[in-house]
DNA sequence: CGTCCTATTGAGTACGTTCAAACCCAGTGG
DNA sequence: CCACTGGGTTTGAACGTACTCAATAGGACG
């Protein structure tokens, strides 16, 4: 997939703390987070964090994820993806399997949730971070509920498009490049479509000149506004 | 619509201070909280939360309400319901304008989200309580996106039936009544479908002795077990 | 009892799926 | 360096589920 990701020279940790703790925090406090931290390292498709008896938080210190629930039957469907730096909460196994897969050689930090939170008591303000950004994937997940619920295909794969554009894009003079780290694959399980389709709506896309593709993973978005007025979102001024 | 809800004889602040803060909370905090909380009663259809400017926590002191965003064209997904004591955290208008609308004459608390937060930072508790709510939500809106991304009609109504079972059904002998709050455009804005393949699907689930319906709202769940069977989670053929 | 609005039922259509084949890119060995 | 191989991707044709449009039936209200 990609040629040999360059593994961080920089410890999980650090990048952890950097991300979540907040800049002075007190030793003790760092030190007991380090210890409730669990290293792991997973290769592109590797699940790295199965058969959690209990909630966990697990921080994606390198690399790309997607959080995969199986419905039945090898239906899938992809819940989130998650990069560098994210956090994902991840429940103990009920209902739905949930398991976190890896897009890329990626490295992680996992946690107790409820260790974790026990040791969060004292600095709110760490507590304050999780919920922060667990709203943030709330609100991620309704705005997937929206695509899921009410949109064509066509608009689900330019949302698609328009968020990794956000997430994960590099400007590249006005437009934007996305180097994508899942198979179609992935994306139809993440949009709730077949490979097939979104293919086709590839295609369409660059057809309209609104996308090039090179090669697998490498897409060009040439024209943003184009693309997000194919989406499907509500015009501001309506 | 429901003929004279009765109204609460609480306080609807008792009531939150009874679901959200802890027991022993000191006088000074509930009183900040108090101070900062803002009344708002809606009939059904209203929606007394509208042109917030800014992330809002809102309590739900009575009553039942919808979460809608609206993605263009008349097209609504309702991406929560909510009920009497739920939490629902409510981001300022974004790109998809999202509205809290009472299914029935509901009483709300409603608190600025920052405010909350700053209040929240003495007693830790609070923020976690917060937090634990917040991961429900998360949970049940990754549950809603496997429903709306790979299930089939049949399968999405016989999810929402057993999911309300457990949040508002009533047991009666063996099986579960429930008197729901949502019309059918309600439901298939919910489930990602239209009224006439929510209408059809209840005929079906009726012919197969699974559900008993009387009048609009009353639906009487006979066979749980083989509900379940029919929300998608492994099907028959395998 | 009559009216209005919601829900149900019916017929035809469309979008995405399914099944199947061709194509292309990346990695491997000659 | 280039052909070969294999999996991911693209394209094509037929099908099916849910949608659309339309009409009927049923509850809730005056």
């Amino acid at each position: 997939m990609n040629q040999h990701s360059p593994m961080p020279v920089v410890n999980p940790f650090e990048r952890f703390a950097a991300a979540i703790l907040p800049a002075g925090v007190a030793p003790d406090v760092r030190a007991r987070f380090q210890s409730l931290a669990r290293h792991a390292v997973a290769d592109a498709g590797g699940a790295p964090l199965e058969h959690q008896e209990q909630d966990q938080i697990v921080f994606v210190a390198s690399g790309a994820t997607k959080l995969v629930a199986r419905a039945s039957l090898g239906r899938e469907q992809i819940v989130a993806f998650h990069f560098a730096g994210d956090l994902v909460s991840l429940p103990a196994r009920g209902r739905h399997s949930y398991s976190l897969v890896a897009l890329q050689r990626s490295e992680f930090l996992s946690f107790c949730a409820t260790d974790f939170l026990a040791s969060a008591q004292d600095a709110s303000c760490i507590t304050n971070e999780i919920l922060r950004r667990s709203l943030v994937s709330l609100w991620r997940c309704r705005e997937k509920s929206i695509t899921l619920g009410r949109k064509t295909a066509q608009e689900r794969l330019a949302s698609f498009l328009a968020t990794m554009a956000d997430r994960i894009g590099v400007p590249h003079d006005g437009g934007c490049v996305l180097d994508l780290p899942m198979s179609r694959r992935d994306i139809a399980d993440s949009l709730g479509l077949t490979i097939e389709t979104v293919s086709r709506q590839f295609t369409i896309l660059r057809d309209l000149a609104l996308v090039e593709t090179t090669g697998r993973s490498t897409v060009t978005l040439t024209d943003i506004p184009a693309l997000e007025d194919r989406a499907g979102h509500l015009p501001v001024a309506a």
